[in-house]
DNA sequence: GAGGCCATTTGACCCAGATCAATGACGGCG
DNA sequence: CGCCGTCATTGATCTGGGTCAAATGGCCTC
């Protein structure tokens, strides 16, 4: 048996074989032949950061995991008024099961590559391999106390803190590579200030200022308004009231 | 068969009869033999009101299902500011699966029943029983959204908006048996001016004034504190800034 | 039913962050 | 190269909600 799995393992899609999905995403829940048969139905595609992926109370038809690229989801309340209620980055898996339309909209906040499949694909597979919805059950905990810490941000935190925060996030997401240890760290941000704002529950200008003071007291350094280094990342966490 | 399963259904623990868990709750996921199983290591608890149920960063050993009563799940900075992330009402299920601490304190915020097991009891039906983690992603996603449409009260909405707001989610959550589309409302609130104050990200001070506000506008009507009394359910939905 | 203890309300003032208004810095395009 | 359009920064001023302080009102005990 244990010869048959390895021959199962090289006939995995060629698609899947580099897909860090397969691996930390939902996609690590399927056994080689079940991962052909969504890999059937399955489709990668690139979207340009901009692009609206699901629009609010929209219906949705098809699933994705995140190959690359960041995915913001956003809320609107009727009077225009905008908050970002999460980012999400590879591998996370994309949409919400179990309901006909989503209460929110999601947009590419950069370039995207995404691994898409029809809804109907995936909800077959979790009949058949418990497995899945573990691993999805496990992602949405994850993200409930990723959006419950943020909570603790927009209601309890100062202007100061909350860039520290969001900029430790983006850190600490950014490149599925990096070492979580790190004492420094380079990246570049794929929200504008605007976005910042709507995640932060601020406006753009205290963004700005809040940037400018952290750039001038040293703690980060910013090349063409997207490209940051943090040095030493102990003194954002400082400053992030945690 | 159908037969078979009369008994059983008639041999469902006399404890688990009546239980909202069971119908609407992770239990209806249960056959009545695995009911039985695991109402052998469950256990009825009555809490009083205040009283901890799980401390920040504290082991927990057991699960629970909320039979009545309201559970305020709150975080807080090393500096003391705290945050309410959350309210569970009956028949929620209460707990942090896959993981041997939580990160949130856990408090009744009214006298509370709960129906406790051993953690490792319900892991062990989770995975004979794949209903079960299915309805506990259900119950996950569902406190996702939720999350998530705070976050929009906590960042982007004035104060007597979070109060209206916060008012209509206690109205609506309070009392299981309460007609979703009824234009009144009346119930005892579950939270002090300071946990609402700590719900919301405002103080204390600000909670009372949009209250005499909202009471001086006929909105609604407050006798002992506690005990509300919401006329028109839509005018407070008018205020509610969604 | 007097006194004490809280939770809540109310008032006066203040400040962090919003708003309004220029100004600066790119990058794309004719 | 110069003109826009977009995005970000910076400055001046305003204000919603915070802070500090005092009054009010239950409710409990004695």
């Amino acid at each position: 048996m244990t010869v048959r799995q390895d021959i199962h393992n090289s006939s995995a899609p060629v698609l899947c074989q580099a897909c860090e999905a397969r691996h930390r995403g939902i996609c690590g829940a399927l056994d080689p032949d079940q991962l052909v048969g969504l890999a059937k139905t399955s489709l990668r595609r690139r979207i340009r950061a901009g692009a609206e992926l699901v629009g609010d109370a929209e219906a949705v038809d098809s699933y994705a995991n995140i190959l690359s690229g960041v995915v913001k989801l956003t809320k609107t309340l009727s009077d225009g008024r905008q908050q970002v209620v999460g980012l999400q980055f590879a591998p996370d898996f994309l949409g919400r099961p179990f309901k006909a339309e989503s209460t929110i909209s999601a947009e590419a906040a950069t370039d995207l590559s995404l691994c898409s499949f029809p809804k109907a694909a995936l909800e077959r597979m979790m009949k058949e391999q418990p497995g899945l919805e573990h691993r999805l059950l496990r992602q949405t905990l994850r993200e409930l106390d990723e959006a419950r810490e943020w909570m603790v941000t927009l209601g309890r935190k100062t202007a100061a803190e909350k860039i520290a925060s969001f900029l430790l996030l983006i850190a600490k997401n950014i490149d599925p590579a990096r070492d979580p240890n790190a004492r420094m760290a380079v990246f570049d941000l794929p929200l504008s200030r605007g976005d910042i704002a709507d995640f932060l529950g601020l406006t753009i200008e205290t963004v700005s200022r809040q940037l400018t003071k952290l750039r001038a007291d040293g703690v980060i350094q910013i090349e063409n308004n997207r490209h940051f280094v943090v040095e030493n990342i102990a003194r954002l966490e400082a400053r992030s009231g945690s």
